[in-house]
DNA sequence: CTCTTTTAGATGCATCTGCATGTATATATA
DNA sequence: TATATATACATGCAGATGCATCTAAAAGAG
């Protein structure tokens, strides 16, 4: 199994990259079908949702979904234009912001969630089963770290 | 393990995501530093080189990499235009256009070649064993089929 | 306090992407 | 052979992304 240690490797990173384009391809079209907002803008506002009343800074949403600054700064523009979430000034920071879900958004990360999860059961839960499903997320795990 | 079905499948997808997202930056980042073509490109020169004197044809590469018919149409209008590869007409299909490879091309592949390589087996072998490589290698492929 | 540096976030500009559609040739059908 | 349909590839346009830079407020140095 370890003939050409480098083999492997490689294999691991091209299935990595088809894995991914295939399987998100699949899942972003069923959020179009569903006339939904695409992925991104699910991470959000699922953080948003789980950090509740208080919500969360922009920098600190950052950190959490390993986004660019630019990229996030105009992906909030976005959301916040469809009325689904609202900066809120702060006292302590005057440069700073706070970003809270509004009802909708709260509603909407819902809606898209019906369509996404079953969608991620589609891709991965019919081709895996539950320890393999674990498997697969220790090792990817580990690249992470 | 298996307490909550859902569960392992949704930590996998995440991971999948992440995984990506973390080391796909990096490779990128590092092509960039030593000013070399992005990694879509190197997808296109590989097949192409694999291809050899009688290349490929636009719609058999789509094929091969997945991507969107125009998105490689303009992907190959770029790499041509830094004179990586050449199009021929082809008397058999007067729609169709035969890829490729220019000296120039095999030259820059193996030069991205040259860092890719390492900056993969820094992203992923420097966190897996090869046995480990060789189970996610395997994992991911069955999300692909 | 004043001045410098750091951090939070926005934005102009060039490039890239996605979608729809266009053009041209090839194939099928009548 | 005339006509419809399908296939190969390109492209206009709107929106997204990447990069560098900008503004403003905070934190630190003297």
């Amino acid at each position: 199994m370890d003939k050409n240690p480098g083999k492997s490797v490689d294999q691991a990173w091209t299935n990595l990259l088809r894995a991914h384009r295939v399987v998100l391809t699949g899942v972003e079209a069923k959020l179009k079908a569903a006339r939904l907002p695409p992925l991104a803008w699910y991470d959000v506002l699922w953080e948003l949702d789980k950090a509740g009343k208080d919500g969360l800074r922009p920098f600190e949403l950052q950190k959490k979904l390993l986004l660019p600054q630019y990229h996030l700064s105009r992906l909030l523009e976005r959301i916040e234009s469809k009325g689904y979430l609202e900066r809120q000034a702060i006292k302590e920071d005057g440069r700073g912001q706070r970003l809270v879900l509004c009802k909708k958004g709260v509603k909407i990360r819902q809606e898209i969630w019906d369509v996404y999860g079953p969608a991620i059961h589609a891709a991965v839960g019919e081709h895996l089963s539950s320890t393999e499903a674990v498997k697969l997320a220790k090792l990817l795990a580990k690249l992470i770290a």
